[in-house]
DNA sequence: GCGGCGATTATCGTCGGACAATAAAGTGCG
DNA sequence: CGCACTTTATTGTCCGACGATAATCGCCGC
């Protein structure tokens, strides 16, 4: 029933400047979803019916469709036509975060700074509120950590992952949204200088005091080691001679992992 | 130079599927920004222009430009037509991963831990790296506090203003980006409770103090002092016998509130 | 010469219609 | 009931058009 008013402007918005049809189309579908009208989930009507429903041009709804997808409220899996509702996500919006601050040149002694603050602390919540899903997911990591000591790669994404492990077991979702366009710019190029070092088994001994903490559920114990390790990226990178102050750059080919 | 190949798929984007135009206009445009061919600030030529130079029309030139706009690569001022070429800020990304975590349901609790992280850690950077213009900042700030502690409205603003200042201090953008999203979620209703509980006098002497030490550039009692800071916000909550399990909503003015 | 003002031009926002490609839906057959 | 085949619906793209109004130009008077 959302309609978009043809002649009397009942959508006034707040500046006296007429707000072109398309973005008042792009609000209309977004308050469909947001007010629950049309789930997350469900297929959107197709763009004809949408510009018919709201009395504008199709290309007006088009335009409107563009700009949705870049805010999460609507995406289209691959290949497929139809269009679905669905609530933005603070996931998505981290990649924008993270070229955002690549083209500012944040430097890794800002990432390293954040992380300082935010791991610590995400330990220390992990420790409080993890439950058993969590620990087993964080006993596996370090599983498959064991087995990899070697692969440089493999042992990127597993630091990566087990960190990310860590925050989801806070149940933190401000933490979460937070920590993670920083920890993706950030652990790629620590990390590399880690293996350079050879230092592979004193992270992964970190790892293990981290969760031997969290799985006893000592706070005090997760948040110190979680300091440790951070600061042991530090020193890594200055044994390594290398310069904090260089701006941070995206890492290699994204993984896409559903 | 940028020319949208017409036949050969010279920019072979992963996927066996055909990238539709609008996105491959929307990438070329942004490329010409990132390799600095138009710079940030530069009128970007118009849509028929650009359509002609990319060899497509102008509806998907259109497309391409709502994609753009919202991915904070091109803005328009209110009013003027000429369109601007920009670079992606993370002060603008906040608003969405504020929504983002409206619709998630984030908690006052989780707002408050992460705050509990961020907020020590950005005082403490602070005192390390404040230059006397953010000094003079802040003192201009406690001076306004000062003669508004019986305005809730402006005590909040300025308290808001407060912390953002400490936090543009660090000179860390890691660190703003990260608190910004967050600190506008939490600070307002947190200080609608301080107010009623006629709190604003230990507010103010508590960002004196941190003042104070950020002055005497004492990292330790800056850290300190915020902390204790920030944990009167979860007393000042549990003396008004509020639940800090509620999710956090969308400082607007004008909401219905019985 | 130069700043302001009206005329001119360029550009944007929107519309209508069109068409190829192909996903989605329907249909019939074994 | 599953599968191949046909039909329909929908998307992506193009073309052309028009009103409104920024942006620009040119003239005029100071």
């Amino acid at each position: 029933m959302t309609q978009l008013p043809s002649a009397a402007p009942t959508i006034a918005t707040e500046p006296g400047q007429t707000e072109p049809a398309f973005r008042l189309v792009a609000v209309a579908i977004e308050a469909r979803i947001l007010s629950g009208d049309i789930q997350p989930g469900d297929t959107l009507p197709s763009e004809t019916n949408l510009a018919e429903t709201l009395g504008v041009n199709r290309s007006t709804v088009r335009e409107a469709i563009r700009a949705l997808e870049q805010n999460g409220f609507v995406r289209r899996e691959t290949g497929r036509k139809k269009l679905f509702a669905a609530v933005p996500q603070s996931r998505d919006i981290s990649r924008r975060l993270k070229t955002a601050m690549v083209l500012d040149h944040v430097t890794f002694e800002e990432l390293w700074e954040a992380m300082f603050a935010l791991e610590p602390a995400a330990a220390r919540s992990a420790a409080q509120r993890r439950t058993d899903d969590d620990l087993a997911a964080l006993d596996a990591n370090l599983a498959q950590m064991r087995l990899a000591l070697h692969d440089s790669d493999v042992l990127t994404d597993l630091d990566i992952a087990f960190h990310h492990l860590v925050a989801l077991a806070t149940g933190n979702r401000a933490i979460q949204a937070a920590r993670l366009p920083i920890s993706e710019l950030f652990y790629p190029p620590f990390l590399a200088v880690i293996s350079r070092l050879n230092a592979a088994e004193r992270l992964l001994f970190a790892h293990e005091k981290i969760v031997e903490a969290i799985r006893d559920q000592d706070s005090r114990q997760a948040q110190d080691w979680m300091e440790k390790h951070i600061q042991d990226f530090q020193r890594g990178y200055e044994l390594a001679n290398l310069d904090m102050g260089t701006p941070a750059a995206l890492p290699r080919a994204g993984h896409d992992k559903q």
